[in-house]
RNA sequence: CGGUGAUUAGCGCAGCUUGGUAGCGCACUUGGUUUGGGUCCAAGGGGUCGCAAGUUCGAAUCUUGCAUCACCGACCA
């Protein structure tokens, strides 16, 4: 444990700094409480200070998360924010992360980042550390603000541009020795959301540009969340949607019916204008897509067509999995539209197309449907695969949505909405290669190493929980995070000596034993002191006032339940053994 | 990066249409009052109205530019 705990704390001494009212610019929930119950406060855009009680909460977080990747065989390390430039162009992701990369310069004009992650800067570490296969396997963390210069920072602390992550790398010469660690931090993972008490979901994950064979995400769930997770109803399968696979329709695709018929659609640009002007149910229609394909030999750029179901949505992460495609995604320009297919976007179709044609394996199925003619202002009804377009591939290029199949094979898929706190996945060589991170193996020849990496957004951990535990009048803290464990929060004590001295005397008790209390000295109204710690989540409030005190007696209330009871004083201490 | 909106006291806002000595509520200070759920009364302190230029005798208010903050979008076929 690295961080020793105050225990003492009165409010007089004490920055508690709430508010009554929500701040115009806060918009999502854990925003808005955070700043109302004094955690946090705004320096700029996607930048904040750490009041002392948020401070306390994030250091309960970042401690649990500590105490569990030691255990997990974990050494802690901190590297620096500031990175030279020249290990990014090493790595190549100088050219290749983009804006999001802050970049300056120091006196002597030397390039730098701001660190968004620190890839780099470890495996050049342990490429200069180690040298035999005997140090392996290795898992290094540290816990560390990082820098990443979003397009748009928002919902205060979830997305923010300057933030607090955990981040662990582990070093292996094999796969498997790999696999073996994954577990390991898998399972870590979920003793820390477990601890954190948080209702959480491992759901399977893209690797993304990075590549390597297995990657999760851990997610809170909430509504506020902006990721979409797959689950299905009859089983433990979970996947983001970006990764969740789309089967293809178990049914037969029907023989066509209807022949091939132009007719004059004006002013339909869009698959919403379509199905009204034609009255057509929408899983009939299909709208084509038309993105830039990988150069050529001869530097040219071919334009490949993507064709979906109207009501079904593309998948970018899958799309950029397939060979024919560009990546990142890029959609083809309106003067690429019309030199390739000599109409606007909205009148695009598949039959007559020369070029690659990648048909989503819903749409695939369909008979008889509606498409684009490829001529301004004219759609075909009565298409048919093969008969009316027999070049074409077909594969999953679509999002998931309620109601389908679910991958696993048992159940249907249903979407909820996530707040990500940890991915985790196997690197592979990547950047063990490309920064020459290699040991000499038993034979004696130098073998790079295959990497894992792991990582938990610490402080975007308290707006989820916060965005997972709440009601109308503020934080419910889980109470492995709750910035205090008690309040004390006496009636009256100015005029009081007995309440006075009673609240004294737990105060002190507390200390001795070490439980973590605020004892609200202010000279405040009733009203006031509750409104405040129920505000800030404290998970029990401790009351005392003369009515009670004729009996010995002190009120209990619970802030996660409501519950209130009168307890002896003498048995108070009970409470937290 | 595109679109929209905002910027006036620590916070939440009004004033701007129709230019003429900057206001309200909360918070803060002082005195009194009250004391088991955000008391009440009284007296105070606090603002170069985001910045810059322009129009005008005179600009928070009109014009132009810039900055910052926020929201929506970045899937259009």
């Amino acid at each position: 444990m690295y961080f020793t705990e105050i225990l003492v704390m009165r409010t007089s001494q004490y920055l508690l700094s709430t508010l009554k009212e929500t701040p115009a610019s806060a918009e999502v929930i854990s925003h808005q409480l955070m700043l109302r119950a004094g955690l946090v406060r705004n320096l700029a855009s996607g930048l904040y200070t750490w009041l002392p009680t948020g401070l306390r909460v994030l250091k309960k977080v970042e401690n649990i998360v500590r105490e569990e990747m030691q255990r997990a065989g974990a050494n802690e390390i901190l590297m620096p924010m500031v990175q030279p430039a020249d290990l990014w162009e090493e790595s190549g992701r100088w050219n290749d992360y983009g804006p999001e990369l802050l970049r300056l310069n120091d006196r002597h004009k030397r390039p730098f980042v701001l660190g968004p992650t620190h890839e780099e800067v470890i495996t050049k570490l342990v490429a200069n550390e180690l040298n035999s296969y005997k140090q392996l396997p290795l898992s290094l963390f540290q816990i560390q603000n990082k820098f990443r210069d979003e397009i748009r920072p928002r919902f205060g602390i979830m997305r923010s541009r300057e933030f607090l992550m955990k981040d662990a790398y582990s070093f292996h010469l094999e796969q498997e020795c790999l696999e073996k660690t994954y577990q390991k931090m898998f399972d870590a993972y979920c003793r820390i959301f477990d601890r954190l008490g948080l209702n959480y979901r491992p759901v399977l994950a893209d690797t993304g540009s990075i590549g390597g064979d297995a990657s999760h995400e851990f997610h809170v769930l909430a509504d506020s969340g902006e990721d979409d997770i797959a689950f299905s109803d009859a089983s433990d399968f979970a996947a983001n949607v970006e990764k969740a696979e789309a089967l293809a329709p178990q049914t037969e695709r029907a023989e066509p019916t209807q022949t091939l018929t132009k007719v004059a659609t004006p002013n339909v640009k869009s698959i919403d204008d379509l199905v009204n002007f034609l009255a057509v149910d929408i899983k009939t229609t299909v709208k084509t897509l038309l993105v830039c394909g990988i150069e050529n030999e001869q530097g040219e750029t071919p334009i490949v067509a993507l064709v979906l179901r109207g009501d079904h949505q593309l998948n970018e992460i899958k799309v950029e999995h397939l060979s024919q495609v560009a990546s990142p995604l890029t959609f083809a320009s309106e003067e690429q539209i019309l030199a390739v297919v000599h109409c606007n976007a909205g009148s695009i179709g598949p039959v007559g197309l020369s070029i690659d044609i990648i048909v989503d394996r819903s749409a695939a199925q369909l008979s008889d449907f509606v498409c684009g003619a490829n001529e301004n202002d004219q759609h075909l009804t009565g298409t048919n695969w093969q008969r009316d377009c027999s070049t074409y591939q077909v594969a999953d290029i679509r999002n998931v949505v309620a109601g389908d199949p679910s991958p696993c094979g048992q159940g249907n898929i249903v979407i909820k909405r996530g707040i990500e706190v940890g991915h985790i996945f196997q690197l592979g060589t990547k950047y063990a290669e490309a920064m020459g991170c290699a040991v000499l193996n038993e034979g004696g020849k130098n073998q790079t190493l295959t990497m894992g990496c792991y990582g938990i957004g610490v402080s975007r951990i308290v707006a989820a929980a916060i965005e997972q535990n709440h009601d109308k009048y503020g934080i419910k803290w889980p109470k492995a995070i709750a910035p205090f464990q008690v309040a004390i929060v006496p009636m009256n004590m100015a005029k009081s000596a007995r309440v006075k001295e009673t609240a004294e005397a737990l105060y002190e008790q507390f200390n001795q034993v070490g439980i973590e209390v605020l004892f609200d000295d202010r000279k405040e109204r009733p009203g006031v002191m509750f409104a405040d710690h129920e505000l800030m989540g404290t998970p029990l409030l401790l009351i005392i006032g003369e009515r009670n005190l004729d009996a010995q007696q002190v009120e209990v209330k619970n802030r996660i339940t409501g519950e209130k009871s009168l307890l002896a004083i003498d048995d108070v201490m009970s409470l937290f053994s």
